[in-house]
This record gives structure tokens, C-alpha cells and sequence, in this order.
DNA sequence: CATAAGAAAGTAATCTATTACTATCTATCC
DNA sequence: GGATAGATAGTAATAGATTACTTTCTTATG
């Protein structure tokens, strides 16, 4: 068949299987993924693999490292392209459903690395992730409750919180019926109520 | 050491493993559970386990049931015991932090069992379970509509699914913190903004 | 003593990682 | 500008550890 593939640059290789990573988790259970699998999406040996990354936890650590980046990239740039805190919120929650919608297998992974036992280098960098984002939130938050966007008495590490919460609730209702799109479908509707909840408009 | 432990009658093993299992899960990721360790977690072999039980997945199953049944009654039973649809939620609601605080365990296991590829008996007791849940919720929240402590607008799909990720997003910052503890504490806080958002009060 | 429960050891499959070898790309030299 | 050397990226095979599950032997208990 068909014997060696084209040579790729390294970095390209080493991007092409965070994409093959990211694209197994939203089809299984993340902790399931193995080299074999990996390397097979690729169109390569499972061997190969490991010319480009010492161990399996350093292609995790590339995939946590891609996923900090891009969502925290694309979050900040729809915060800023808002003309209010309240604005800027629905905005990051629709971008981040964006982001999760086309790669379903990235809060599974964040959820699975959160999981482990012992301290871990990609399960650390799940978490600092999480961290910078719910100081982001806490941020526009803030700002609202500045602004009388927000009431004064709302509790921001609640609504951080739950605003994490909403997200995770679409992701499982997706999971329950087996399809990816309704997260995006059911968003809007849940986010109102979550709005309505930290006290916008009476 | 230990050599042979008492004997026990057959259903007191199941029941024991079953704990056993939970309890791991809170500890580790759930699809990481070795027989092994289930075994060791009760002071038995590895081959013992398979007195009882035909295969790991059977296992499984016998924990699914065990939530699934816990978890209803105690739901139920706190519902009833409400005088109004909006206690009967709220009550609900601290009855589920309570179990999932007793056995956190418990929601990384069903979360685990939904990605889970192809249809295991476990996955599918996973999804019944939580459609079950969903239509009680639904059932309290249209109640809640007809007695007008919730506002006539409401999407009730919108408020299950945030009723359970407004639980799910307790469990993460939990998992996050490192802390079983907090999912109890933060709970009130982030009922109160859920509440309002499904309209109570203005 | 008979039976059911557990121990101990074993098996086949699977997973990460390594090794020895080979193909492909790139840059240099005459 | 081809031939060629060196580096890079691939394959195939396999080692070593771990997994779920079995089999056989042993012990406790009614």
C-alpha cells in the first residue's frame, strides 16, 4: 500500500497531531486515545509518533498548550469588540460555544484532564487554563456590576461559576443526545436565563 | 498478612464493590479503574471479584443501578416533601449537592459512561438516568409555571439543562480547587442566581 | 463433608516506548 | 546542474508493562 508518506516539516507534524488529538476526543473518551489511534488518523505509524514527541504526555501538553491559546485568543478578542461588560459576556459565551461546537473534544479532554490523580504537566496546564479564564469572567463581571449592568449584591465567584456551569450543561445535554449541533442550538435560550439570573433588566 | 478474609454472602460483596468503585472514582478518573484496584480496595484478589461478577462492564452496570436508584429516591423524596414546585426545586437541588458531595464519584462517572463510544448497557443506564432526572425537572418547573411562581416565558428545556449544569459546573470548581468540600459550600450562591434567572421573584 | 468463596498463577490482548533500518528532503561541491 | 552526503522523517518489529478474564487449587463455613 502506501509505503512512506511525504516528509512534513516537524512543527507541522507536531500541529497535524494535536488536530488528530482534538478530533478522537470528540468521538471517545479522551483517556482512551491511544498512540495507535493517533498515529492512524495521521495516516502514520503509531512508532513515528514519538520521532516528533518524547512521550504521550508531551503530545497532551501540545494539545492543552493549542487549546489555552485559541480559546483564550478568540475569547479575548470577542470581549473586546463589545461595547458593554454585559455585551462583552454574550459575547465570549457565544464565541466560546463557537469553539466548543467545533471541537467537542476540547471540554472533554479539560474535564478528563482535571480527573487525574497526582500532578501532572497537561493536567496543570488544564487548570491554570480554567484559571485565566475565570479571571477574564470575574473581570467583565466586575465591570458590569461597575456599570449597573449587574446588581450590586451579585456574587462574582457565583456567577463565574456558573457561567462555566451553562457551558458544561450544553456539552452534556449534546452527549445525551448524541449530537453536536444542539449545543449551539440550545444556547442562546439557556444564556438568557443565566443573564436574567445575574441581573440584567427587571 | 491477611490471608483469607471472612466469607460474606454474595449480595454484600456487590454492594461492597459498588462502593469500592465510587469511591475510586472520586479519586481518579473514572475509565482508569483496574479490577485490580476494586479488589485491593476491598482486601480481596484480583480473580475474586469474578465470583460475582461476569465482567468488568456487569460492574458497572451494578453501579449505574445503584446511582440510579439512590439518586431518584432521594430526588423524589425531597420533592415531595416541598410545599410549593420552587421549594420542591430548591430541595431537589441541595439533595443532589448532597449526594454528589457524599459521593463525587458519582457525576464522573456518568459523564465518563456518555463518551463512551458504541451502546454499553452502562451508557445506556447513564442516559436513562439523567433523562429521567430531566423529566422531573421539567415536570417541577412546568408546575412552577402553572402556579405562577415562574414566569410564563419560560424555556423549560433551557432550565433543566442549566439546572444540571449549574450542578456540573459546581462538580469542575470543585475538581479545579482540588476541594470536594466547596461544591457544598458555593452551592447556595450559585442556586440563588439559577433561581432568579427562571423568574422568581422581581 | 460438601459447597461456595477466595487465593494464586496463568493467558491473551493491548498499550507505550524503543530499536534498527530505510526513504525522502536539502544543501553543497565539482 | 547532477551526483552525493547528512540530516530528518518515516517503517517494521518488538520489548516490557498492564489489562481483563480464566483456571486450578485451597480454605472457611454451615
Amino acid at each position: 500500500m502506501s509505503g512512506h508518506p511525504k516528509h512534513l516539516p516537524a512543527d507541522e507534524r507536531r500541529a497535524a497531531t494535536v488536530e488528530a488529538v482534538v478530533g478522537l476526543a470528540g468521538e471517545q473518551n479522551p483517556s482512551d486515545i491511544t498512540t495507535t489511534a493517533i498515529a492512524q488518523r495521521m495516516g502514520l505509524t503509531q512508532g513515528a509518533l514519538f520521532r516528533h514527541f518524547p512521550s504521550k504526555d508531551a503530545i497532551l501538553e501540545a494539545v492543552m498548550s493549542w487549546v489555552a491559546e485559541r480559546l483564550l485568543a478568540r475569547v479575548d478578542e470577542a470581549a473586546e469588540g463589545a461595547t458593554s461588560p454585559i455585551a462583552a459576556l454574550e459575547a465570549v459565551f457565544m464565541t466560546h460555544i463557537d469553539f466548543v461546537s467545533d471541537h467537542p473534544g476540547v471540554p472533554r479532554m479539560l474535564f478528563g484532564e482535571l480527573q487525574r490523580p497526582g500532578e501532572t504537566l497537561p493536567k496543570r496546564m488544564a487548570q491554570t487554563l480554567i484559571r485565566h479564564y475565570g479571571e477574564r469572567l470575574r473581570c467583565l463581571l466586575e465591570a458590569g456590576k461597575a456599570q449597573g449592568e449587574l446588581r450590586a449584591g451579585l456574587d462574582l465567584d457565583a456567577a463565574a461559576t456558573l457561567f462555566i456551569g451553562t457551558i458544561q450543561g450544553l456539552v452534556m445535554q449534546s452527549m445525551l443526545a448524541g449530537d453536536v449541533a444542539r449545543i449551539r442550538s440550545d444556547a442562546p435560550g439557556v444564556f438568557a436565563i443565566y443573564l436574567r439570573g445575574i441581573g440584567t433588566v427587571q
